[in-house]
Formats: C-alpha cells, sequence, structure tokens
DNA sequence: AACATATATTCTCTATTGTCGAATAATAAT
DNA sequence: ATTATTATTCGACAATAGAGAATATATGTT
C-alpha cells in the first residue's frame, strides 16, 4: 500500500514547491507547473496530490494570513519536509539510472 | 480519460525495452527495471502496464517461438513504436525542464 | 502415456491516484 | 447589502498500482 515511488504528479509539484521556495502555495504552485509542463492543471489535479503529500509528510502547510487585496482570502502555504527532499533525491537518482546509456531515440536517426 | 503524461512505470518500462532492444519479452524487462530501480516487481507490475502500453500504442508486441529448453513457454516480445519514442522524449524533456536549476536539495548544507 | 518440472503470461482483486469543475469560503470594493 | 475577486475544498468517476494465485505451454523422466 502506497506506491513504490514518487508519482510523476508528485515529484512535479515538490519540484514546483522547492522551486519557489518561499510562500508555496495552490495556485502559485498551479502556475508553476503548468509552466514547467506547459500545459493546463485542474485545481484538483493540485490540491488532491497535495493533501496526499501532506498526508505523507513530505511537504507541511503554515496557514498564512489574508492579503490586503481584493479577494485576498488567506493562503496555505506549503514547504518541503527532510523526507520530502529525500523523496526527490531518491527519484532523481532512478530517473538519472533508467536514462543512463540509453540509446538514441530520435527515429530516423542513424547516430 | 487517459493521463497527461507517461506515468513512472509507463516510463520505466519503456526505456527498459528500448535498452534491452532486441528480443525484449516480460520476464526480461522485469529483470531490467528492478535492476535500475533496486526493487522487487511483482507480475502484475509489469504485464498491466505493458498490455496498456500495447493499447495505447506505444509498443507492439510479437509473439515469440517456444524455445527449446525446459519450459520454454512461447515469450511475447515487446517493441517501441514511434508514439512509444516521441512520448519518451517528451517525458525527458518535461523531466529536464522541471529539474533544471533547481536548489540543492541535500538537507544540511548550505551551498 | 502419465507425471513432474520449468518458464511465461494472464487474471482477479483491492487500494490508491488522476482529473475535472462545481461548490464553498473568505475577503475587499462599490 | 451586493458584487467582484482569489483560494481552496469537495464529490464523483475513471485509470493506474500492486500483489500473487491461477493458467498455459513447453520439456524431462519414468
Amino acid at each position: 500500500m502506497g506506491y513504490k515511488f514518487l508519482t510523476r504528479q508528485e515529484e512535479l509539484l515538490l519540484l514546483a514547491i522547492w522551486r519557489i521556495q518561499d510562500r508555496a502555495y495552490g495556485m502559485a504552485i498551479k502556475e508553476q507547473v503548468e509552466k514547467v509542463t506547459c500545459s493546463r492543471w485542474s485545481f484538483g489535479a493540485v490540491y488532491a496530490p497535495l493533501s496526499r503529500l501532506l498526508k505523507k509528510r513530505l511537504v507541511f502547510s503554515i496557514k498564512g494570513e489574508p492579503t490586503p487585496e481584493r479577494g485576498g482570502k488567506s493562503k496555505v502555504f506549503y514547504e518541503l519536509t527532510d523526507e520530502g527532499k529525500k523523496a526527490l533525491l531518491e527519484i532523481e537518482k532512478i530517473s538519472r539510472a533508467s536514462w543512463l546509456g540509453i540509446p538514441n531515440l530520435k527515429s530516423g536517426e542513424t547516430e
């Protein structure tokens, strides 16, 4: 029970949080992953995995104060736990190993 | 319906097939991913995604002849389609973009 | 032939994850 | 009060993850 590795979404979300570093909250994380992946992410695709990461203690959250702007509903900020960083390092290692020395994939190319 | 990206398992299996290059069949693919990931993969974890990849036409299969050895049940060989190669290149691109310029994750290190 | 042995794949089942967008909450402006 | 704006939660359903028993198919033994 529980997956063997970080799922793709988990990895991308953790990386987005780590990249933002400070005051990473849902909507900003959504924008970040959308930018990196060049594709639209629905709310569910962001918040659902986020709450799972929370449950698994790969991130922790801090309730923010409302900002003094129209619609400034208080945000929830996320940060990586040490476990979260470790999980990222692990998946990076596996990913690197899996691609190491892989023959050229470009079809039609001989070299 | 269908996932936005190649799932982790799909990526690892496609890479295993591509690495083996010739006569890549279930058990050999299983061994390959186990080697790369340093963990045990159940039959279900190999054959289920494999048949999904088949359905999505990211791989195609060729029924092999039984080999002249005890228990030499005929194998099913898998090869990547051009779509499969393209999917790998795409996920590699996203993965690279998502890791590019990521601040050091090693906890306890300042630099 | 009957039976044991060995290899490869299929199948079944449950848990977890993926995805979407409507609904809700909370705040500021008019 | 009412409206506009931003952020998050929720509910429903589809798809994937994962384990391992069951099945299929071949060879070796007697």
